[in-house]
DNA sequence: CATCCGTGGGT
DNA sequence: TACCCAAGGAT
């Protein structure tokens, strides 16, 4: 065993530990709508949401996905539209489309049910270590590790663990750690018990330690260092993107919306007409009247200015000219984009920095008195 | 291993 | 305002 880990060990009482949390967590742990079910289809959709993302957040989503897809077989039916719509507003729109290729495979290969062998589990698309974990414990009772930034976080205080949980192999010390310390009895109390710490005791920041029920097990607490740790290593400055953007409307009143490609940043989203903008180029106005007119076809009858949007992103920050404009399509435009009725605009998933274009648009057509 | 991939809330 | 953070995974 390595040297961290052996140090870590010495003078642990780990059947106290176990006990105290699990206790704990038996007494303690919110009602959530994942914690009422025992159907691994709907534990792993809400492992998937719960990436990156807050409970507050998902719960919504959790509901209404689960009522437009109650089980394993409607999901893996469902249209690429309709399940980027389920996700609209949730972000990192990839966890879907990867939920759902898993999902149907599950249903081909499987035979419908989701494997309990970890390793057939965690082979399939958008199913990483932790998530791996998390399904097996939490559906199936199975002792394995499911680390996450809550668990990084609460084990580098315990054991006072100064090790940067910014660098992926810092992720397998904690898996080693986990596997020595979970409890082989009730390993799904167990993993989601320390999450349950790290969400409402052993905060990021000023951690509730008077109120915890491991605090006599906890080093980073005896050594005064709590609020220490953990080190994670401060991520570099982002980026800014400029854009010009448009929400075009035809002669005949309808909206021209264009769908993103497969790959990338918002993958597969729909989105209003857009092209990059060079910053201080004072040909960026009639840049963009020579891509509509060549992209669609179109005859520009009226053009005038919006709002900005501005949006940040996980790494990108965008900049968004936005303008109204209309005008007469003289052919029937090509994919990928589409002209569609306002009441058809709903069924499409828009990401955020659309949304906000959207809401502007609507709301100069109520300050001008146009709104209904 | 570093970078890409969303969004909203807290300080 | 400008950061940080939240039940990570793919490339």
């Amino acid at each position: 065993m390595n040297e961290i880990l052996h140090n870590a060990l010495k003078d642990f009482h780990i059947e106290d530990f176990q006990k105290s949390l699990v206790n704990w967590y038996e007494a303690e742990k919110r009602d959530l709508p994942w914690r009422r079910t025992n159907d691994p289809y709907k534990i792993w959709v809400s492992e998937v949401m719960l990436q990156q993302t807050r409970v507050d957040t998902v719960i919504p989503y959790y509901n209404r996905f689960l009522e437009k897809f109650p089980t394993l077989q409607d999901f893996a039916e469902a249209q690429e539209d309709e399940i980027l719509k389920a996700w609209e507003g949730l972000g990192y729109y990839s966890r879907v489309r990867n939920l759902q290729s898993a999902v149907r495979e599950v249903a081909e290969i499987y035979e419908g049910r989701v494997p309990e062998n970890i390793d057939e589990f965690q082979a399939l698309k958008g199913v990483g270590p932790y998530t791996a974990g998390a399904v097996m414990s939490i559906a199936f009772n199975k002792p394995e590790p499911a680390v996450d930034g809550n668990v990084m976080r609460v084990f580098s205080r315990i054991f006072s663990i100064e090790e940067d949980i910014a660098k992926p192999k810092t992720r397998k010390l904690f898996e080693e750690l986990v596997k020595e310390v979970i409890d082989p009895e009730n390993p799904s109390p167990f993993n989601q018990g320390i999450m349950e710490l790290g969400a409402l005791i052993c905060t990021p920041q000023a951690p509730s330690c008077l109120l915890c029920p491991v605090r006599e097990h906890c080093k980073g607490f005896h050594e005064g260092k709590e609020t220490m740790l953990p080190i994670k290593q401060t991520k570099k400055k982002i980026k800014n993107k400029k854009w010009i953007a448009a929400i075009v409307m035809t002669d005949t009143g309808e909206f021209v919306i264009r769908k993103r490609p497969r790959t990338g940043l918002l993958a597969s989203m729909w989105e209003y007409p857009n092209w990059e903008r060079d910053e201080g180029d004072a040909r960026n106005l009639e840049t963009f009247r020579l891509s509509l007119k060549e992209e669609l076809g179109m005859d520009i009858q009226t053009m005038e200015p919006l709002t900005t949007v501005k949006h940040v992103f996980s790494h990108v920050e965008w900049e968004m000219d936005a303008y109204v404009v209309k005008g007469l399509l003289h052919h029937k435009i090509n994919s990928p984009y589409l002209q569609v009725q306002e009441s058809q605009l709903a069924q499409y998933a828009f990401p955020v920095p659309f949304q906000k274009m959207w809401e502007a648009y609507k709301n100069t057509l109520v300050n001008s008195g146009k709104g209904s």
